[in-house]
RNA sequence: GGUGGAGUCGCCUAGUGGCCGAGGGCGCACGCCUCGAAAGCGUGUGAUGGGGCAACCUAUCCGUGGGUUCAAAUCCCACCUCCACCGCCA
């Protein structure tokens, strides 16, 4: 949600965020005029209100006739009082509906326009130059025995497969490693549910636009998580926080239905319905939001580094950020056989943007409340598994495995196995 | 799933229709006292929205949402959460 009162002081900054992420700067005047209505029927409400309040009082004092007279005044006064709060309420419903489709305001310095329009801030490392003809993940999986799509689908559908045997082990290894670093680095570890009622869902901005991406319990009324994010941001929900800033790092499964994306990605387990993930989280003071992104996005960094991918680093434009991110970096490992870089990592300042909807606070140093930054960023997932193996592949169909996997795996190579 | 009990300010608690515009204690902050501290004494002590440059004013909030009433922490209805016990399952 955004600050209504920041909207009121500098509407310009919306209008160009808007613009920045293709979408329509008009709602920047009906949230002007709605809030205009609003705060003048609130303060009709209430003046009205306190005369009923204090004719109330003298109604319980007053005797005969004179108690009958303030009797009557009292009764007129209820009705206009419940008239009042009745448009006061309406109008604030209108206006929250109206502020909840609207986005983030986008960081100055992100990229503006759509999905291709980012900016590559650095290039780590080379693709490698194979002197055989590289398999791709799923074929090394399947002759490895660590991957199995077809039983996945027997038993679960498209999208979704079984890790096995060292596929499984690589998995495990891989987290832990993953774990283990944020640990090093001062993160709480966590391990959250994954699922969640609606208001974490809604608090976070995943209801919005991209809802359909969801998976839905509606006998119970509650979410699959798509990312641990969710949980994690919850934890502090309607908390006043005192020291900042609070790290934490979640493993936990995350779900996505891949509405949308049919025949996208349909082989092997780049894009999947289940899979695990290891995310950083942070709640800080805003004015220190944009120190701790490029913090976050130096831990995934430093993990990319220790499985021995080459990447690049991408500023995501404003048209591709989600709903509650104001800025976004991804990673994006080289897969040899796509010959392209795919997204490995990807981290969010949203500012106080969930803050405000989950109403996470703190004291700042003139000890008034206010809505705390929010910031995440991926460390490990199941799609890694993916650039390991094939940039790690050798000619004999082995997988060498990164030094600092070896310790979590115990193992330094993979070998295909007989079926 | 069933039965019973409970949810009031950071914590504990008082409060069964107007004296609650929520009292007391603990904690915390400031002050007095003291060489310094403790004890003691005094003062203050929440959140959210709106108005105002400000001090301040105002409305709302007693688990949540409805309702009754001129008036609700208090009465009624539904729901949520926690605790205890029972049943079922792991």
């Amino acid at each position: 949600m955004i600050d209504l009162r920041a909207l009121r002081t500098d509407p310009d900054r919306l209008r160009a965020s808007q613009r920045a992420r293709g979408e329509d700067d008009a709602v920047v005047e009906k949230l002007l005029d709605l809030d205009e209505r609003r705060r003048s029927a609130l303060s009709a409400f209430e003046s009205q209100r306190a005369e009923q309040k204090s004719v109330g009082k003298s109604v319980s004092r007053a005797q005969g006739d004179e108690r009958q007279t303030l009797l009557d005044r009292a009764k007129e006064l209820a009705q206009q009082v419940k008239e009042a709060e009745a448009e006061a309420q309406r109008l604030d419903q209108e206006l929250q509906t109206l502020v909840a489709t609207v986005p983030n305001v986008v960081e100055d310095g992100a990229p503006a326009g759509g999905e291709d329009d980012f900016v590559v801030l650095e290039t780590v490392g080379t693709p490698r130059a194979f002197d055989f003809e590289p398999k791709d993940h799923l074929e090394l999986g399947e002759s490895l025995g660590a991957i199995d799509m077809e039983r996945g689908a027997k038993v679960s559908g498209s999208r979704f497969f079984y890790l096995t045997g060292v596929g499984a082990q690589l998995q495990l290894a891989l987290l832990n490693l993953a774990m283990d670093q944020a640990i090093q680095n001062g993160f709480t570890p966590m391990i959250p549910p994954v699922l969640v009622k609606p208001e974490a869902m809604e608090g976070t901005g995943f209801l919005g636009a991209h809802a359909s991406e969801v998976y839905h319990l509606p006998q119970d009324e509650l979410y699959l998580v798509g990312t641990s994010e969710v949980p994690l941001a919850g934890y502090h929900m309607n908390e006043i926080l005192g020291d900042l800033p609070r790290r934490y790092v979640a493993w936990s499964s995350c779900f996505r239905r891949e509405a949308g994306s049919y025949g996208k990605d349909t082989r092997g387990i780049i894009r999947v319905h289940q899979f695990d993930k290891v995310e950083m989280f942070s709640y800080c003071d805003p004015e220190n939001a944009h120190e701790e992104h490029l913090r976050l996005l130096e831990w995934e960094k430093e993990m990319l580094a220790k499985v021995e991918l080459p990447y690049r680093v991408i500023d995501v434009a404003g048209g591709d950020l989600g709903t509650s991110a104001a800025r976004k970096y991804d990673c994006e490992a080289w897969v040899p056989t796509q010959n392209r870089y795919r997204e490995l990592t990807s981290t969010s300042n949203c500012t106080d943007f969930q803050a405000r909807r989950l109403s996470i606070r703190f004291r700042d140093e003139g000890a008034r409340t206010r809505p705390v930054a929010t910031l995440n960023g991926t460390l490990a997932t199941t799609r890694w598994i993916v650039a390991i193996l094939e940039n790690h592949q050798q000619a004999d169909g082995s997988v060498r495995v990164p030094q600092a996997l070896q310790r979590f795996l115990g193992r330094e190579v993979l070998e295909p196995v007989a079926k």
